[in-house]
DNA sequence: GCTATTCAGGACATTGTTTGTCCTGTTTAA
DNA sequence: TTAAACAGGACAAACAATGTCCTGAATAGC
């Protein structure tokens, strides 16, 4: 049971958009490059999360990608429910049996509690504290670009 | 993101054995039919749980399945980590790119947290709760057999 | 208006994982 | 000794995730 890579590539993709990404669109392209994943597929995941809100798109020349809203206002469950929708985390699918339990299921009600605990730790981090948490040392992922903002985002 | 039918299987199949395998070594064929799924499966489910511990076997003539502990003493926890193992829910296993950061990084230290908060909620849910929490009418998956004792365990 | 650029979206191919089956071997009660 | 039952490996099938490609639509600049 683990998130899935288009999990990964939003994040790294939106944690770029968010340190170095202010006011311009930026080209799918240029993202890929450097986070370094398929550049055919980021586009797929980009255009989850234009549907979703986070970011918004331009299209034509000058054209590319830029974050909807702030970076303290979107967080990793907005992420998680962008790219995989927000399904229940166990529900008897598969099950040929019958079953009338449905909501009054007790199996079904500890796993939706415990997702609720989970998106609650995972609304709780957003865009923002990720890339004030990226230190130089370990923001080798990010490609990070001269000129871009982790300086001011730096706090250690 | 959602549990695999594995672990569906293993909990309708121990929640079986909860309620109706008191004692006696229980045949998987008999779990297999009651719960309904395909038994060659159910089989392959049953050896992880035996390797967790959950499940104590016995070969041969008269052998079967049993549970290795009281249902108060099982968790919902323990059955998905005796079929998924306890993988991280994130980690950037399919980057291309270099990553340093590890356990400094802030991504995977937020989904870290998420993790533990769902392992607590999934611990505090027992085999014994569940079986309590199973009322007459939403029974019907567990395909109750005529002299099990869920109206002792029976609540409501 | 024309053109180059860039995203939108669908179709498709590839890959990997999960689910499911089967066969042989080992253990055990009678 | 035999029949019953789990152990475990090999394999097949189904499905989902990942990745590619092509055509269409929007847009800025000329």
């Amino acid at each position: 049971m683990q998130f899935s890579t288009s999990i990964e590539y939003a994040i790294h993709g939106l944690v770029y958009l968010a340190v170095n990404g202010a006011g311009t669109a930026t080209l799918v392209g240029d993202i890929a490059e450097a986070i370094r994943v398929p550049d055919s597929y980021l586009r797929k995941v980009f255009q989850l999360l234009v549907r979703a809100g986070l970011v918004s798109s331009q299209r034509g020349a000058k054209g590319g990608f830029m974050l909807a809203r702030v970076p303290a206002q979107i967080s990793l469950k907005d992420v998680v429910e962008a790219i995989d929708g927000s399904l229940p985390l166990y529900s008897c699918l598969k099950a040929r049996r019958k079953c009338d339990a449905l909501d009054l299921c007790p199996v079904s009600s500890a796993f939706e509690e415990a997702r609720q605990k989970m998106a609650e730790v995972l609304d709780a981090t957003t865009l923002e504290s990720l890339a004030k948490g990226i230190s130089k040392r370990s923001a080798s992922w990010l490609m990070v670009n001269e000129g871009s903002n982790l300086e001011v985002l730096e706090t250690q």
